[in-house]
DNA sequence: CATGGTTTTACT
DNA sequence: AGTAAAAC
């Protein structure tokens, strides 16, 4: 079981209704009841955004509006999003989606923001730890809210512990999912917050089934299962699949659920679909996916807008104006709150306007440069931009959707946080208050806004002026990164040969037959002997783990995995293989540092108490102004145990 | 009239 | 650079 798509482990967590559950926190009293969130509820009692279990009990879902809501259910509560400048303000379930982010944070690096409530985590390196640390033990009790698709989780630990070796693949799921417990357990006890979490070998696969036992519980899709799962799997379900795509897919392939796809070769999906398209159809559809977890914590856009349906279609200058004015406002106090966050710059700014009504509306968009972060002067530019296209010859408008977001976020300071964290921890030089380093620029053209923090274009960056990472610990940044040195090692030795091939042609139905049967009942003895007539596959898996233990390599003859094996091996220059993404090559010095102050952070919260994950939790944001704590680096190379 | 506001990614 | 799709 040495195949390189079963190497990871990924969780995906989900919070459940969450906006619901952020006003619950707020009013207590709310708890129990049937509760949905709305944004204006001017026409029909407003738009849901989101539904309790208490009210989704009583028929109530999103795509009602209020009135219908309380028509099914007239008990339910119904909280309207708070209203700034006439429009909806989500800050709150942002900041509330911060909140958990910040625990998750805690566990691994490796956290791919997917949306305000939804995050990826790969956590290949944690289970790899445990089991190396000897700390690879699962039983029932650590996976009280888990269960395993198509099969009871105690028989399922029980099948795994026997199979030890046959099943490793199986054993860090199980690892994954106890880790999974753990990280709900502990945003809820940070945050009060319940989620949900699927947790499988990618990305598409946990997001498939983490909401099969939402809320509040979480769910494993071994590899093994896959294809029984897939059978009844409509293709919709899949991440990607749900829209227009899927339903050409289905149409042209005469197809619905995901089983059949299956059915096409390769060849033929990449004649339908293209490249790209036909080769991660034809992966999918046996649970294989390699699309990375990218460390992302923040977005890389900010935007807010508006639409103006129907009736309220703007149709003057001066209104046009006014929401612009509204628009700009809000983009500028969550631009100037990002800048202090996040100590990063946008320079690019999107107007996005549309005219007509919705079928036969034009939409369009139109970049400009960002100097300031001045609403006023955000404001100035957007108006111009959209009177340009929108106004007629007679001076009015019909526009029906106006927006602004921007983009191309640059560093503010560079190398300067890790370092400035090093150098106050351990004193090696005075530091100057953070705000005295910032340099305030009056920038521009209609003045007077001085209190808009201006462009730092022509900030002083001379290298010299800060001390780097890797001058002070060459070794760290030279050599074979710590904590993924085993994972990398093991890659590397993951070999190919025409029998595994087979497999992935022939989705691989082995594990679960043998030991499971479809009730989840146990169909194997309590012996770690398996049937006679599969004992050839057993003696392959074990054929393959010596051969991958001696460090044979064959030729991989398949050239995907070729591919994928390649990035493994031979990472490039701006090849990050943590992330396993490219990185600008100007970044990755500060990129490395950012994986060095990872990783002591990731090997110290294995072994450790919470306490000192709350420490860690510091180092992980590097900034200077949270680091109360008087740690020395040698502290973190203590022995792990 | 009318899910609405965000965000990311891929295509061209 | 601008558009479209997809997701929450």
């Amino acid at each position: 079981m040495n195949m390189a798509y079963l190497e990871r482990v990924v969780i995906l967590i989900d919070m459940d209704c969450f906006y619901c559950q952020v006003e619950e926190k707020l009013d207590p009293n709310l708890k129990g009841k049937p509760l949905a969130v709305v944004q204006y509820n001017q026409w029909r009692g407003g738009g849901i955004i989101a539904v309790n279990y208490p009210a989704r009990d009583r028929g109530v879902t999103r795509f009602m509006r209020g009135e219908d809501a309380k028509e099914k259910c007239p008990e339910i509560v119904l909280v309207k999003v708070p209203e700034i400048r006439g429009k909806a303000d989500l800050s709150r379930y942002r900041e509330a989606g911060k909140e958990v982010a910040d625990v998750l944070q805690t566990f691994t690096p490796l956290l791919e923001r997917a949306s305000v409530d939804e995050a990826y985590l790969d956590v290949t390196t944690l289970v790899a730890n445990r089991m190396n640390n000897g700390n690879g033990q699962i039983s029932i009790d650590k996976l009280q809210n888990t269960f395993i698709m198509g099969c009871d989780t105690e028989h399922f630990i029980n099948v795994v512990k026997e199979n030890a070796e046959f099943s490793e693949c199986n054993l860090k799921l199980c690892l994954g999912a106890i880790i999974a417990e753990e990280i709900r357990a502990e945003v809820f006890k940070q945050t009060g917050y319940r989620c949900s979490a699927g947790i499988a070998h990618n990305k598409i696969l946990a997001k498939l089934v983490c909401g099969v036992h939402k809320p509040n519980k979480q769910t494993v899709l071994p590899h093994d299962a896959v294809h029984e799962y897939f059978q009844n799997l409509p293709l919709n379900k899949v991440r990607s699949l749900g829209g227009k795509f899927g339903k050409s897919l289905s149409e042209d392939l005469g197809i619905t659920k995901m089983g059949e796809l299956s059915n096409f070769s390769e060849k033929q999906l990449i004649e339908k679909f293209g490249k790209k398209n036909g080769s991660w159809l034809y992966d999918i559809a046996r649970g294989i996916n390699y699309d990375p977890v990218v460390t992302r914590l923040i977005s890389k856009s900010i935007g807010c807008c508006k639409r103006f349906p129907g009736r309220t279609a703007l149709q003057t200058h001066d209104v046009v104006q006014h929401w612009m004015n509204e628009l700009a406002e809000e983009i500028s106090e969550r631009l100037e709150k990002d800048l202090e966050e996040n100590r990063r710059r946008a320079k690019q700014m999107t107007i996005n306007f549309a005219q007509g009504v919705n079928k036969e509306s034009i939409s369009s968009s139109r970049t400009h440069p960002l100097h300031s972060y001045s609403p006023t002067r955000i404001a100035k530019d957007s108006l111009e931009v959209v009177k340009r296209h929108c106004q007629k010859p007679d001076g009015s408008y019909n526009v029906t959707f106006l927006g602004i977001s921007v983009s191309n976020f640059q560093e503010e300071k560079k190398l300067k946080d890790i370092t400035s964290f090093f150098k106050k921890s351990m004193a090696i030089q005075e530091e100057k208050p953070v705000e005295e380093q910032q340099l305030v620029e009056d920038d521009d053209d209609i003045g007077n806004h001085s209190i808009y923090s201006a462009s730092t274009e022509d900030l002083e960056e001379d290298p010299k002026s800060y001390i780097y990472f890797e001058d002070i610990y060459p070794e760290f940044v030279s050599s074979q990164p710590i904590e993924s040195y085993q994972l990398t090692s093991k890659l590397r030795s993951v070999s190919k040969d025409k029998q595994e091939l087979e497999m992935r042609r022939q989705p691989s139905r082995s594990f679960f037959n043998k030991y499971f049967d479809s009730t989840g009942t146990a169909s194997c003895s309590s012996t770690s002997t398996p049937p006679d007539e599969k004992e050839s596959d057993v003696e392959q898996a074990k054929f393959e783990l010596t051969e991958s233990a001696t460090g044979v390599k064959r030729k991989a003859t398949d050239n995907k995995i070729l591919q994928y094996l390649q990035k493994c091996e031979e990472p490039n220059e701006n090849y990050c293989e943590e992330c396993k993404r490219n990185v600008p090559i100007e970044d990755i010095l500060h990129h490395s540092d950012y994986h060095v102050a990872k990783k002591l952070q990731a090997e110290f919260n294995e072994s450790s108490l919470k306490e000192e994950r709350q420490v860690n939790r510091n180092i992980i944001k590097v900034k200077p102004k949270k680091s109360a704590n008087n740690r020395s680096i040698s502290d973190f190379f203590k022995p792990n145990n």
